[in-house]
DNA sequence: GTCTATATCTAGATAGAC
DNA sequence: GTCTATCTAGATATAGAC
């Protein structure tokens, strides 16, 4: 048969590594990093566990750089969603609460990764997974206290915290009861405590 | 006076089951389900692990006991840090988040047990325990309903939600950041929203 | 009812060929 | 870099004596 060069790999064929950090990603958030095993890693990668322990230390690693990547894109969902609704601190914060909504309504979702590991690992808090998502929480939290500028500097971090407060509060009931009405009462939840901190903006969508 | 039965148990040697239930839930609590083994438990409480399958049929048997267990309790404790604080529903909800924050700042605190417990069992959701924990939270959430009758059962419900999204959100803040403060944040959120959709009481905290 | 001893399984991680 | 085959440790649960 006629060949073509031999180290090109496919367009549709990433690198091994790539796809055997997709493969655990997949894996650990349906199912959550103790309940997914190596064997089943390389199994849906497609390699055999002697190639994944050649591109990972450990399973440790594993979940680290598992959490490590999903920073950045999770947080970017969060600014696009916000971004959408202009600049009202309510309005924005409404939105962030719809994208939640959605997000928590795909059929393949089944918790928030960062808490879920955080609860798994829990007995490790040094662990670099934990460590990853406390900084990613950490981000969420830094992002809305910048987005409240309008208020003096720890209003704004408090009522921040409150937000993240319901938006784990409704990733934690969402996934215990089943049940994505529990994001919706935290969105408004949320909105109300907004528009009890702000002033609603001049201009744009606010009422007078 | 004459001598009591021998097969009576020394006041305090608790009966073997208890002591059993009594390991398991000290080390659940403080290590969570999965990562406590049964030989650890049996050591904990003193007896072989051959005695503990005697008296429990397994390891999935005493998470749901040890779950079950801690439903009444837990709930009565909510309500004796409410009930405290007279019955303005407003002061009630405060005073239940300081009670929180208490119980978070014990040093043997490692989270929401019932939380924590549907976590690790995510992927089992018929498992007895983590519908004890479903139940659990259901009870929170009808207890608060039930404390603002004032307002239209719809509104009560509602509210009573967003202070059940706060709560857990607490836990799970408190656990991720192991940053106490966070539960008294999540106190005056819900003092906010409660008071946003009640009317003050007239009179002291303390009329009906 | 409680013990010593063990069965059985699965996990994470490794050896060494190619 | 990827494979087949295996090691070792730890888990849940059980057998059978007393």
């Amino acid at each position: 048969m006629p060949e073509t060069s031999a180290t090109e790999e496919p367009a549709n064929q990433k690198p091994t590594p790539d796809r055997i950090l997709a493969a655990a990603s997949a894996l650990f958030q349906a199912q959550g990093v103790r309940a997914v095993s190596v064997d089943a890693i390389a199994g849906q990668a497609g390699v055999t566990k002697r190639t994944l322990y050649y591109h990972f230390r450990s399973k440790d690693d594993l979940i680290a750089a598992y959490l490590t990547a999903r920073d950045e894109p999770n947080l970017a969902a969060f600014r696009r969603w916000a971004d959408a609704a202009g600049s009202d601190p309510a309005a924005r914060v409404t939105a962030l609460f719809h994208g939640l909504s959605r997000a928590v309504r795909h059929p393949k979702w089944a918790g928030c990764g960062f808490l879920r590991t955080a609860v798994e690992l829990n007995t490790l808090p040094g662990h670099p997974a934990v460590v990853a998502a406390r900084r990613h929480k950490q981000a969420v939290e830094d992002w809305l206290t910048a987005g409240f500028s309008a208020l003096p500097p720890e209003a704004a971090r408090t009522l921040a915290r409150q937000v993240c407060l319901l938006i784990d509060g409704g990733f934690s009931l969402v996934m215990l009861h089943r049940d994505p009405a529990y994001m919706d009462r935290a969105g408004e939840a949320a909105a109300a405590l907004v528009r009890g901190s702000l002033p609603a903006q001049a201009g744009g969508q606010n009422r007078t």
